[in-house]
RNA sequence: GCUGCCGUAGCUCAGUGGUAGAGCACCUCCUUGGUAAGGAGGAGGUCACGGGUUCAAAUCCCGUCGGCAGCUCCA
């Protein structure tokens, strides 16, 4: 066994060091600076503390307070804070699991009585004091058993039977002191000190079991975050407090957009306002397919269950799918689209000259999904998929991937989206199909990528089982990302239904399929713009575009009158006919988010004019009622992004401004997906 | 689905064992007022549903349904 270690940097630069040094002693030799910034660090791709022996050839990336990760350390770090500070507190608390998530870090106890808000309080205030005596984190390592006979020492009887199983595996295990105040058994890699945990704030608790299991103990989970400074923490927290705002569920029904009710949870009502949302989404997506050669069908909502073994759904998907019996026959509620297609494309013998064979379905599908997880439109039980599925050769792969790209650029940037993230996804171990294909599909979809000029990641091994995929994320105004169009690869599915095609030898052949969705869900997309905009929807795309607040009811009339010039150009106008003062309407408009509002008073009527202020703007003065139907006529056809002056909402809801430009909070990939 | 919390008027919420409340919204009347809430009056609830305890239940207990947060899940 060779003395020296090979370790490869993430520049592709090998360095050679001797096995017995740690991760820590190679940033060291890499430079002072960076030795001192090392936080921890990625050794042969696992997270490891700095104090971690090489041991042998493998690719080393040191962890700073800038790297993306070093959050998630920082977050341990803050977890064993609040652990030391729940001891401290309630000595017969029995410590469970304490990680990092994506958004903070949590910390489990075993309890007599949950934790209060109260209680809460204590700890975080606790966890300052600790915070401020600024003991070291230092590590020490030990094998199993002395590492069991510590763990009966501290008292933690749970993670002492969890070592007992970990014990076989593990040679090495280590512990992290915070001098005599709090001992952890962990994985590391930790910050300096408690005092380096600068910023932090628990956020509640809840209820959990021992490792995850509900036959084990119960436990009381705290939540809690943590960040390098309380500038990140402050616009974390200011982040959470603006996302609560522009809650869809609470906005939408407010907006009176759609709605939610227990006869039917999970699946939305959609009022009328939602409907002229959902039909102008609709037009822009199915202006596009015209453009591009697609063809859109419908298939039934219910089809037999013999389609759905056929597909593979029912073996995989069967507890999530809904039946119904009839005829003493079985039929399953459609959880996708792809089995329909595919009847349709069979119901005619193909040529070579057909393809690509562009199938577009605005398909209503149904997923029975767990109560836990419903989350408005976010996450429902029933969903409508701007899906279409594309039939051709390998050959026409790159070019169709490319279409999709394309198409997803101009229907995004269309509805608001500028930034986008597109993953790759490549073969995962669990897969069918020969070698070959999969090896044409993946570079298929990374040429195209390549010339559609995208930046994109890889997510080794993430691909679907029938094929490879691009998955894309959009950011919103919080920066929060959003999966929502997909481009899947599919050899199995012409497989399965025996799909062809005549090539130009007369021979037959098995075209491929792409799976593609643009939007995702209708449903979702809606939801996420209600988000996106905080209830300002651009002109385009508001339910009602304008409204006509007469002074007085001397006005009316003449309110009624010119909203029919409007209504006949194709704008959407509502008039204010009540009795109320003027700036109880105009309050009220603003509340409603409607873009436009034009006031008419004796002098407008005179001049035929309206007094424009547009929403979040101040009084434009008089403009001629013609003028301005070309005006937002012109915003309309354009489906122009926002409304020239619709910037902000003071009062109300501040929630509109300072958010816009800010860097994203959090770079996680979005939470929730659905396609 | 799991853990915890919650369910009172269209909405936001008071009401901890003794005759169901407020603000906003809605309706009527007065007011006709020029850029973010004019005034008065009225109507509106089987306190989610079912069972139990009690002389008495919105209130306490059990169950069901629904919602929220977190977990898990999303072929």
């Amino acid at each position: 066994m060779s003395a020296v270690a090979r370790v490869t940097l993430p520049d592709g630069k090998t360095l050679e060091v001797e096995r017995d040094k740690t991760c820590g002693d190679v940033a060291a030799m890499i430079g002072p600076g960076l030795a001192r910034a090392a936080i921890a660090c990625y050794w042969r791709g696992e997270l490891c503390a700095s104090e971690q022996q090489l041991g042998g050839d493998g690719s080393l990336s040191i962890i700073t307070k800038k790297s993306p990760d070093a959050v998630r350390v920082l977050r341990h770090s803050a977890a064993h804070l609040l652990a030391a500070a729940v001891r401290d507190l309630f000595p017969d608390a029995q410590l469970g699991f304490g990680p990092p998530t994506d958004e903070g870090f949590y910390y489990d106890f075993v309890v007599e009585e949950p934790f209060t808000p109260e209680d809460l309080e204590r700890i975080e205030f606790r966890m300052r004091e600790l915070k401020k005596e600024g003991l070291p984190f230092t590590r020490r390592e030990m094998d199993a058993a002395a590492a069991a006979a510590e763990l009966r020492r501290l008292g933690y009887q749970l993670k002492a039977e969890y070592l007992e199983e970990l014990k076989l595996t593990a040679e090495v295990i280590s512990f992290y002191d915070n001098g005599d105040r709090f001992t952890d058994m962990c994985r590391g890699g930790h910050v300096a000190s408690f005092q380096a945990i600068s910023a932090f704030k628990l956020v509640g608790a809840s209820g959990a079991h021992w490792r995850g299991d509900v036959d084990n103990a119960p436990m009381q989970r705290i939540h809690g975050t943590a960040f390098f400074t309380q500038e990140d923490l402050d616009h974390h927290l200011a982040m959470i407090e603006e996302a609560k705002k522009r809650d869809h569920r609470r906005l939408g029904p407010a907006l009176d957009l759609f709605s939610f009710h227990e006869e039917a949870p999970g699946f939305p009502f959609w009022h009328a306002g939602g409907m002229v949302v959902w039909h102008e989404i609709e037009s822009l997506v199915r202006g596009e397919l015209l453009g591009r050669g697609y063809k859109e069908i419908r298939t039934p909502l219910i089809m037999t269950d013999e389609l759905w073994r056929k597909s593979g759904h029912y073996d995989h998907y069967r507890d999530n799918m809904y039946f119904v019996e009839k005829d003493s026959r079985s039929y399953a509620v459609k959880p996708m689209n792809c089995p329909g297609a595919c009847i349709v494309y069979a119901t005619d013998l193909h040529s070579y000259r057909d393809l690509p064979l562009r199938i577009a379905e605005f398909g209503f599908v149904h997923r029975y999904e767990l109560s836990g997880v419903l989350h408005g439109l976010f996450r429902a039980r029933g969903f409508t998929q701007d899906d279409a599925h594309v039939y051709c050769t390998p050959d026409q792969i790159e070019a169709e991937v490319l279409d999709c790209l394309d198409m997803l650029r101009v229907v995004y940037r269309t509805l608001g989206f500028d930034d986008v993230r597109l993953f790759l996804s490549t073969r995962p171990e669990d897969r069918m199909g020969e070698e070959e294909l999969w090896d044409r599909a993946e570079s298929a979809l990374e040429s195209a990528l390549r010339a559609a000029d995208e930046e994109f990641e890889v997510n080794a091994g993430d691909g679907a089982f029938y094929g490879p995929k691009i998955d894309i994320y959009l950011t919103d105004s919080l920066g929060r990302g959003w999966q929502c169009g997909t481009i899947q690869l599919d050899f199995q599915m012409p497989e399965r239904f025996d799909l062809e095609y005549v090539g130009a030898d007369g021979a037959r052949h098995r075209p491929v399929m792409i799976h593609r969705a643009i939007l995702g869900s209708m449903e979702r997309m809606i939801g996420v713009l209600v988000e996106h905009y905080a209830g300002q929807l651009p002109v385009w795309l508001a339910p009602v575009q304008a409204i006509l607040l007469p002074i007085t009811d001397r006005q009316s009339p003449y309110a009624e009158d010119i909203a029919v010039r409007f209504r006949k150009a194709g704008l959407r106008i509502d008039v204010d006919g009540r009795g109320d003062k003027i700036g109880s309407k105009i309050r009220d408009a603003h509340n409603r988010r409607i873009p436009y509002l034009l006031i008419v008073g004796d002098r407008e009527v005179q001049d035929e004019t309206v007094s424009v202020r547009p929403r979040g703007g101040a009084d434009r003065g008089a403009v001629p009622v013609d003028d301005l139907v070309a005006e937002l006529a012109r915003l309309h056809a354009e489906r122009a992004p926002m409304s020239d002056t619709a910037q902000s909402d003071e009062g109300q809801s501040a929630e509109t401004q300072s958010v816009r430009t800010q860097s994203a909070g959090s770079d996680e990939p979005g939470p929730t997906k659905q396609t």
